[in-house]
DNA sequence: CCTGGTACCTACTCGCGAGTAAGACTACTG
DNA sequence: CAGTAGTCTTACTCGCGAGTAGGTACCAGG
């Protein structure tokens, strides 16, 4: 990029957006410190005092871009689940679209959760309250679908771990993208929902679709 | 640190060891990016040249660093675990095993888990490679237990995704430092073992003692 | 055709941190 | 009490990257 000279001239709101695009990929490729002002630019197809001049600061750029790729993500499983539903289809259905998500937006999932759980300060705040949400979502479910009353503190800490295992298994599967997304969902499901215990005596789960 | 002017003489190998305790601590608290040689020494007692005297560049300090890691946390692992029991006590003492050491070596497992997996190259290889250690670890003791005969693939992928479990409730536990170690380990236990298909319904798992 | 405002640029400053040159201090060995 | 091997230091170089100063091209409306 930026081969020739000087750049067509675009509406402030286009460039932010090319921008904020540029950002989270070589965000994604480098991760925060290593990313320099000037490669994202040049990928922008800009110089780099429109990014100064549009997003400010390196640092506020990249708090921009973990707020813009969160609500994406937030948004897609919201779409996805279906409430009024029992309680396994509904953990099913949100897994298949946070998966879904991810395998489509390989970068912004690496932004977000590699990079930005890593770099502390302010960015990891940004993640934290993504996270307590979803926390809360399956927590609810549970309780809600729980016969023996488990006290908050349990299914709390229970979801806690569910979505724990989902964003590793996330991460794991940035190096095993031949999988699709709706097997490897699929196994996340099997092994929260039937355990191991279940899973060894040849116990399954299907799809609801199987019943 | 290295407020006096000069350091007292020790032979190279008791200094190697305090020039790595210093960095995992820098490492861990800084990233590897942001922190810097000068740093490091400083909290080491010595001067820069001492580092790469002894450890040669950064990045060769940093690979030592996981190396090193690395390598404690599987001995720990490998003396806490009971081979020739139950399949679920010997998880379980895996689990514990784990746990243990990364309640006891917070740094130690940051360096190695949330540094290492964000820097590309070289880095990740030891991670890699200590992961599928554990894999196919977790593997075996999967498809030598199952009744219905899984396939090799299936194993070591509902494996895979366990040790993911662990990492990252490991890493959930780093910003909930009040739980003890025993209450997590048996918390993921109940979650890979039993289900939430059973825990709802309130059937639980019991450490061996219990029984 | 001028006049402003907005998009966009080249070409810098400046501090920080990786890595090094050159030598000084200490302890043991004969 | 040399000589020498290994420990340790001060005081640099040098490149890279964040952030900026001071413009130039382009499109309105008058």
């Amino acid at each position: 990029m930026r081969t020739e000279g000087r750049a067509k001239r675009l509406p402030r709101a286009v460039r932010e957006r090319q921008i904020m695009d540029a950002a989270v990929d070589v965000f994604s490729r480098l991760g925060f410190h290593a990313a320099s002002m000037d490669e994202i630019s040049e990928v922008a197809g800009i110089s780099k005092p429109m990014l100064y001049a549009y997003l400010g600061s390196k640092e506020e750029l990249f708090a921009t871009c973990i707020r813009r790729e969160a609500t994406r993500m937030m948004e897609a499983i919201a779409t996805g689940v279906e409430p009024d539903q029992e309680p396994d289809v509904q953990l099913w259905s949100g897994l298949r679209a946070f998966f879904g998500f991810v395998g489509e937006n390989r970068a912004s999932w690496m932004v977000l959760h590699r990079q930005a759980s890593t770099q502390g300060g302010p960015f990891a705040v940004e993640l934290t309250d993504m996270r307590s949400r979803a926390v809360s979502l399956v927590a609810a479910l549970l309780t809600q679908s729980t016969k023996a009353p488990a006290t908050k503190l349990e299914a709390e800490s229970l979801a806690a771990a569910l979505v724990g295992a989902g964003e590793s298994l996330a991460e794991w599967w940035l190096d095993h993208p031949e999988e699709p997304a709706g097997v490897v969902a699929a196994r996340l499901m099997n092994l929260v929902w039937m355990g191991f215990g279940d899973l060894v005596d040849g116990n399954v789960w299907h799809p609801p679709s199987r019943r």
